[in-house]
Order: C-alpha cells, then structure tokens, then sequence
DNA sequence: CTGTTAGCGCTTTCAC
DNA sequence: GTGAAAGCGCTAACAG
C-alpha cells in the first residue's frame, strides 16, 4: 500500500500538521525539514491528491471540452493550453464533444461532478444553454476560438472578420475582380470569415456570382471538390479565398492536379497556417492565427477568474479579439489585361 | 454552496447510508426512493466525485499519455480512447508528452498522484524506466501503437512488419524493380515498416541503392523534399514506398507539382489512411491501421486489467499485434518495359 | 515552530 | 431495508 502522511509521522515522530505545513511549503526547522525529506524519499511518500482536493475544494484540474479532437486546429490549441495549464500547476482533463452537443453537455456536467476548478471550451453549440450547470455552480468558464453570446462568458477569439476583409483586400489590391470564396458558415468561425469577405466585395463594387460562392462542410473534400468546380466554369475565378485548413488542403491539391498553374492561371489566399507554410510551393499567401497566444490567453484568464471568484470578486468576462497577420507568399499574381 | 449527500438526509429524515445505497443502485424501499429522487432534482444535487473516489480508491479516471497531441494519428487515438472509456465509466484524463521524454516522465508521476486508475500509453521513450513508478504503485499500464521491451507491459499495436512486407510485394508483383523508400526509423514503428520493406526486397532479390533510401523525420516536409530528391535522380524509382501520413502528404504534394504523374510515371503506395482516401486523385494505394479496434482493445484491456489488479489476479501483458488492411487504389501501374 | 483536533463528502461494515 | 458510526488522507484552525 502506498505510504501516507501518517507513516511519515510514524517514522520522524513528527505531528500531522507539521508535515502538511512542509509539504505545502510551510516553514519547518531545518532539522525536522531533513528527517521528513529522508522519510519522504525512504518510504517513497507521494501525495493523494484527491484527499488533498476533498478538503481544499480545488482540484487543481481544469476540464477542456473541445469540439472535436482529432481536429488539427483543435489539437495544436490543445497543445499550447495543456503546456500553459502545466505551467500553472493545473491539470487538463480534456473531453471530447465530437461535434455534439449532446455528448458537450454531458461533458460539462461530467467534468463539473469531477469538481474541476474550471471550464475552457471549444464549443459545438452556439447557445450558452449546456452552460447552465457551470453558471449555477460558479465555475467560471472560458470560452476559445467561437464566442457565444453571453454576458456571463469569457471568450478568446481571433479577429476574423477583419482578416478576411483584409485577404480580399489584398487580392482587390492586385487588381482581381472575379474571386471565389471557398469556405464553411456551418460555424460562426467561418460566417465571419465570409461576411468579412462580403463586406469587401461590397465596399469595392466587385459582384460576386453565386457560383463563386462555395459554401459547406469544414472539410478537406469540400476544398477538393469546390474548388474542382470552380476551375471548371466557363469563366473560372482569377482568385480564390480558402476559409480554413482543411479546405486548403483539398483546394490546392485539386489545383495541382488540375492543368491550372498557381498563381499563374489562379490566385490563392487562405485561411489558417498549421502544416502548410513552408511546403506549398509557390508559397501560399495565409491568414496566420496567433494559436499560442490564444492557448495562452485563455488559460490565464480562466486561472485568474478561478482566483477571482475564490476571493470573492467578479470574474472578467471580456471578449479579446485577437489580430490575424497575413503572411505573404507568391500565391498572388497580378491580373492580366486579357482576364 | 453545493448540496450534499447530508442536506438530503435533512430534506427526506433518511440515513446516509440509505442515500449512498440509492446512488449506487441498491435496494431502497420505492417509497424512499421516490423521496430521495425528489429531494435530489429539488436541491440540484451532484455527487463529489472527490469524495468518493477517497473512499472508494478508485478514481473512475484512466490517465492517457500520448507521445503529440497535436499529431492528427495520435488525435484520431484519442478520439476513440475517450469514446471508449466514456462508455465504460471512465473518464480520460490525457496528457501531452510533446515528444520529451522528460515530460512524458513527469506527465506518469503526475497522474499517479492524481491516482488514476491505470495508464494508456503512446510512448516517446523505448525503453520503460519512465514507467517504474507506475508498476511500483501497482497500477496498469497498457501500450498502444509502440511497444516496449519489457514483460510488465501490455501492448495493442499493429503489425506493421507484416503490412509493409505486403506493400512491397504488391509493388513487385506489378513488375517494380526500382522501389524507393520514404520512411522514418526514428520511432519503432517506422523502423518496424522499413525492416518489412527490406526483408521482402532481399527476398526477392530486388537490390535497393543508397540514393533510394530516404530515412528522416516523421513530417510532411521530409516526404516532400524526399519526393523531390527521388524525382530529380538521374534514375528515378518507379515506385515509392510512402511510411506515413505526414509524408504522404508531402510527398503527393511534391509529385503533384513535379512534371510526373502518378501512375503513369511513378507508382505510390502509402501507409495510413486519415484524411487522404477519398481524395487524392489517382486514389492511393494505402496500408490502413484499425485506429479505432487498437484504441478499443487498448481501452478495454486497460480495464479488465485494473479489473484483475483489484481481484488480486495477475493482469493480462500480452502484446497483440493487429493486422493493416491493404486498400487497393489506382496508383500502381504496370512497368512499362522501357523502364 | 509544533501538536491537537476537527472535519472535507462519501462509502461501508455492522447491528437492528 | 435502514441507521449509526468509523474512516479514506489530507489541511487548517487553534493552542501551546
């Protein structure tokens, strides 16, 4: 059986509360510091964390639900907020919605009955309901990537809107009239992300025909297949914005495949760098988001709100809107008169 | 404050022990039980997991180290290790080696104060000192994907010898005698996959020169370059063996944006399915791991281990060793006869 | 600085 | 079928 406080005790003759006091960095007199750090390493004494949870009421554990975790976005996210999370002394129990909402709301209540001392999130659902048993039982929760609208909610994002309105800016700037966008609006991430594109358009008289418009799935096949439709209209676009990873990996395979040449025959501008700056060749044009600042943001947040809340004090529940740089690649041409 | 199992007792002038009987299923008069329901939908009730799991020594938690959690192999793991632990009653509590041995040292000592009740693990080390205080403990460990000398531990992984042997064989069977590899040995099983290759080439007397021998990290970038280097040979293979998703992906991508096309100048065949079926045009040849039966077997061996442990039975150790499937595709030709 | 004591919220004998 | 009581391993007053 694993050794406990009391055989410490047993074996120094020291009192419960004086070791409690060492192990939680207490001042001890040098001498009993010594005897307990010997009995420490000689019975191989490692602290039970959960009893140390049940009388504290933190279990320095915070839950991360996160919308799908075999999500590449979602996996570097995770990444940054278990190393940040570390950092602080905090564990990440991470649970997976798998795109549910109904599996996120039993995540919630699951990680709430696990008594973590917070909440971040990378939701499904786009309404604050499956937060409810988080509200009651003042967990305070921060939300990443996708805000929903709450007052009671914190969230962590990135600037979408004004990066897209900026990639069709620049596309604009290179004088293209007849761009396409490729993207997803099943997400608030990717409305957006359009409606930052659409705000362009509009700004600049360039009218976008509804063919040009390829809207769906989240996904590398609907990259592939939109943008396989694209190059086959009879006026095919001279640029084209990809609203996030996955479909720029189906996009530009389906231009490399293609007798199109970019930027050549085509303009590309895509949303979301992770595996593909540095391999793509001619180098693409991305909308880089800040993934570790993000982490990083949410995590302190939730941490300071955790302590916030303990001392008796409101929680921030600011939104920050995070900015996106646009990396330049050569994936942009100039137009040519003749197109 | 939250309510307890006491203010129900106050609420319906019950026992603790009836309560705690009604909880965890056992018999109580309808009448009382109806009682406690009420009182428990009324008060808002949740168990302390904490509580419980101190007195129960259990902690319901199973601790899920795994090697990148940013991997997209390792996330689809993951997905189907929680899914399966979920159904069984457990929770996951993962965390992220980031490929550091020294923190997948750390993140095993973490969980085990934590008291998990047993660990699943994608290692980064290969040999098993990381884990000694694991089996000091007395708690189970199973592997998954890589294995590790040592008859303490369980493994599910895949039979990667035996599949890329076929792989090899399928390429000469079509004819091909200028087969190159593209593969990492920085991990057993990249090893393991080169070495099935290897065997089935000297067994067919196939001779495989230097310069066609790309070894290197497991990253989209190395299946890229090494693409690139086999295309630019004044002999070419005509056929390439592809070691893993990631440089599968760059090394389509290189061939895509080479003057070559596949099958017609170079034969492909990869291993890992992931994102790539479905999509890639010529369809892929490809080696496809039973990602989910590895992550289900692993979970519930892991169980029935903790199972065995708490019986005071010998747990299971075996090493299963599941088969790959071949998914034919349309990226091997025939050789031509002037090749 | 150290020891004594009283719980944290729950499960679990053991009588009844 | 139910109740009383003990205790899981630890922390946190409070005295000394």
């Amino acid at each position: 059986m694993a050794a406990t406080i009391r055989d410490i005790k047993e074996r120094t003759g020291l009192s419960l509360a004086t070791i409690s006091k060492y192990l939680n960095g207490g001042n001890v007199l040098p001498e009993n510091r010594e005897k307990i750090k010997e009995a420490i390493v000689e019975l191989n004494y490692q602290v039970n964390e959960m009893a140390r949870s049940l009388v504290t009421s933190q279990s320095k554990t915070i839950g991360v639900v996160v919308f799908d975790i075999a999500n590449v976005f979602a996996g570097i996210l995770l990444r940054h907020i278990g190393e940040k999370l570390r950092a602080s002394g905090y564990a990440a129990m991470f649970c997976d919605s798998m795109n549910d909402p109904g599996l996120e709301k039993e995540n919630i209540r699951f990680l709430l009955n696990k008594k973590v001392d917070g909440l971040l999130v990378i939701p499904v659902e786009e309404t604050s309901d499956f937060l409810e048993p988080a509200f009651n039982e003042n967990v305070p929760v921060v939300l990443m990537d996708r805000s929903i609208k709450d007052p009671r909610l914190a969230c962590i994002k990135v600037d979408n809107h004004a990066a897209s309105e900026e990639a069709i800016r620049i596309l604009s700037d290179y004088g293209h009239r007849k761009i396409a966008i490729i993207g997803s609006t099943l997400i608030p991430t990717g409305r957006e992300r359009f409606e930052g594109c659409i705000k362009v358009l509009r700004e600049r008289r360039i009218e976008i025909p509804e063919e040009y418009v390829k809207l769906g799935q989240h996904s590398i096949e609907h990259g592939y297949r939109s943008m396989q439709e694209l190059l086959a209209l009879p006026e095919p676009p001279t640029a084209v914005f990809m609203g996030n990873f996955e479909i720029i990996l189906g996009a530009v395979m389906a231009v490399n495949e293609s007798s199109f040449e970019y930027p050549r025959d085509i303009s590309l501008i895509g949303f979301d760098d992770l595996l593909i700056s540095n391999l793509s060749n001619p180098r693409l044009w991305l909308a880089v988001q800040p993934m570790q600042e993000m982490a990083w943001k949410a995590a302190d947040l939730l941490i300071s709100n955790i302590r916030l809340i303990r001392e008796g004090q409101d929680p921030v529940r600011s939104e920050i809107k995070l900015p996106v740089k646009i990396i330049p690649g050569s994936s942009i041409a100039h137009v040519s008169e003749n197109k």
